[in-house]
RNA sequence: GGUUCCGUAGCUCAGUUGGAUAGAGCAACAGCCUUCUAAGCUGUGGGUCGCGCGUUCGAAUCGCGCCGGAAUCACCA
């Protein structure tokens, strides 16, 4: 595929300029309006150094630039001067791009095949899924499928929250009032029941939280009975979880959680003494972090069992020691800025320096409205919105829409879990990560405008238009036997540079760790269509005319499919 | 109180690493199915970009100061 940029840089470089081509290149930037050509070069900065009018330097590029027949037209206006792609040779090669590409459209070799670590979902054992823990889960997968069709080798982990002082809490609570059978046959909504009448008891007799805390002190030490009892709780969470990740699509490659690195930190508690880093305090061992304004990090209690960073800190060197990683990725809550921070200020402390290659990607809060107040989720107050009852109320919507619209020759059981699910995730990564927001079943539940269902949609219609295609005309488009000057239209020519860009936009949300990057140029791709598919008739009379526009169809009902797939979401062929 | 993040249309949000007249969707209203899927398309109304000062040829975007909201600040994760 032609890139527009270069040749733009190429044709303006100048030796008079003083400007490099790639800083030319950079300079370029893409017009509001699409009546001031496709690209365009400001020459304000210019004015400066060659002590001119940045108009008349405009003026002047803009007669020395004309003359490619890739351009249509070159002219400047005050200090711009505006590039015009001519729409035919543009369509082409996109169209011959996208054919030839197929499903690795959008994919890119940038990578390099250099390997990054993507922690995600990392859920808390023996606690329900609920509708704040779908960010981590979605996000990271996104990030997953980005990096991965960025060209980068990718380690999908993801890093259970299955020990710390919790477990012990559930421990005591099972052997006071727990019952196997209870357990078995409903195991989350029982342990949860075990966690909030501890707290309800904790609060009338706190010796609880002292035996809990021993308690902890004797699974991490490795007592037969205690890591019993937590390896069963462990694995029946684990199976439930499944059932979530299976209605999401998604997968990783390893599940080693904290506790997997549970053997694993005394070598760094003793290196942090020896660096002399680790100080007592009240009874505590702690790095002090005030010089640098992050306070104090807490690396052993005083009854001498871990912590959260402690944890993070084996968990890093084991990955880097385990996979050598070019860049560690970690997609937890903003609420965990400070324990990021602290925690790579210890790792920089103790000297390794890869620490700079480890991110957090942060992402903001999860609400729920309760009356005219905004509360948080509260697992234990009951204050909470559980994700399968919102994927399956949201595949149960789907389901009455397309009985309701008699949809023809379609499994309406499989296509509305796609659509269901996929409309929950789309919402999920259209907006910034870092926004908060409140939940609301209705925002959920909307199907129109900028939602999932409204791309899908889309795709549904462009298969649709391609299944009432002549063989003959499938075949022509195939063999790249189409003349792209029927595509100079508005709308064919704002889609097709759309489609054009998608490959840049792809690396640029996995750079900036950002799906909702790709998302929204998704929906604008979306909105392309269906102004194109209505502005035009696609199936004319016409041979030429109607395989020049089927190929366009055809490319975008690709382009769809794969932006959709990079953000984990089917794409139906009906609906 | 310290630190970090957020503030753009009635609501939810974009705004291309400082550029040309600040854009979508939802909601409201008015149109468009005897041609390819109306979960669609077209149009109308709706803005002191929280406020002020500064940097610059140019600021929603950068700096500083206020105002408002959120998260977080040692034995939870």
């Amino acid at each position: 595929m032609t890139d527009f940029k270069d040749l733009i840089a190429n044709e303006i470089f100048d030796e008079a300029l003083g400007l490099e081509i790639e800083e030319i290149r950079n300079m370029i930037e893409i017009p509001a309006d699409e009546s001031m050509g496709d690209y365009a070069f400001p020459c304000f900065r210019l004015a400066k150094t060659l002590r001119k009018a940045p108009q008349m330097i405009a003026e002047d590029v803009a007669k020395s630039a004309g003359g490619n027949p890739a351009f249509s037209k070159v002219e400047n206006v005050n200090a711009y001067v505006n590039f015009f792609i001519d729409r035919a040779y543009f369509a082409a090669d996109v169209i011959k791009e996208v054919s030839d590409k197929g499903d690795s459209y959008g994919r890119s070799d940038v990578g390099n095949g250099k390997k990054v670590i993507v922690e995600y979902s990392s859920p808390n054992i023996a606690k329900p899924f609920h509708i704040g823990h779908i960010r981590s889960t979605v996000i990271g997968n996104a990030l997953y499928k980005l990096y991965d069709a960025t060209g980068y080798d990718t380690v999908r982990i993801n890093h259970l929250g299955d020990y710390g002082t919790q477990f012990g809490k559930m421990i005591v609570a099972y052997r006071k009032w727990g019952s196997e059978e209870k357990l078995a046959s409903d195991p989350i909504k029982t342990l949860l029941g075990y966690y909030t009448r501890f707290h309800d008891e904790a609060k009338k007799d706190p010796s609880l939280d002292d035996e809990a805390r021993e308690t902890f002190v004797r699974l991490e030490a490795g007592e037969t009975e205690e890591v019993e009892l937590w390896k069963k709780f462990r694995e029946l969470s684990l199976a439930e979880f499944s059932r979530v990740y299976d209605m999401l699509g998604i997968e990783f490659d390893s599940y080693a959680g904290e506790s997997f690195y549970s053997d694993k930190m005394p070598r760094f508690i003793q290196e942090l003494k020896d660096k002399g880093l680790l100080v007592e305090s009240q009874g505590a061992q702690i790095v002090d972090l005030e010089d640098y304004g992050l306070g104090a990090a807490m690396i052993t209690k005083s009854d001498g069992s871990s912590l959260y960073v402690t944890r993070d800190i084996a968990a890093a060197v084991y990955r880097k020691e385990h996979y050598d990683f070019y860049k560690c990725i970690y997609v937890v809550a903003s609420q965990q800025n400070l324990h990021f921070k602290q925690w790579k200020k210890v790792l920089e402390l103790m000297g390794y320096e890869w620490e700079k290659d480890c991110v957090h990607v942060p992402f903001g809060l999860v609400s729920l409205s309760d009356g005219d107040d905004v509360v948080m989720m509260s697992t234990r107050d009951g204050k909470v919105v559980f994700l399968e009852d919102v994927l399956n109320t949201a595949v149960a919507k789907t389901a009455e829409i397309m009985h309701e619209k008699n949809a023809q020759d379609v499994d309406i059981d499989e296509v509305s879990k796609e659509v269901g699910i996929g409309a929950v995730i789309f919402q999920e990564l259209s907006n910034n990560r870092i926004k908060d927001y409140v939940f609301s079943w209705d925002k959920v539940l909307n199907f129109d405008g900028e939602t999932g269902p409204y791309v899908q949609y889309t795709h549904a219609r462009a298969s649709s238009v391609l299944r009432n295609a002549d063989a003959a005309d499938l075949e022509a488009i195939a063999k790249g036997d189409i003349d792209a000057a029927y595509l100079s239209g508005d709308s064919a020519y704002m889609l097709a540079k759309l489609i054009y860009r998608v490959p840049e936009i792809v690396i640029e949300a996995a750079d900036k760790y950002e799906p909702s990057i790709l998302t929204r140029h998704l929906v604008d791709i979306a909105q392309a269509f269906n102004k194109f598919y209505h502005d035009e008739h696609i199936l004319v009379d016409d041979v030429n005319e109607k395989r020049a526009k089927l190929a366009l169809v055809a490319v975008s009902k690709t382009v769809i499919a794969n932006c959709l797939g990079l953000l984990g979401i089917k794409a139906p062929e009906r609906m």
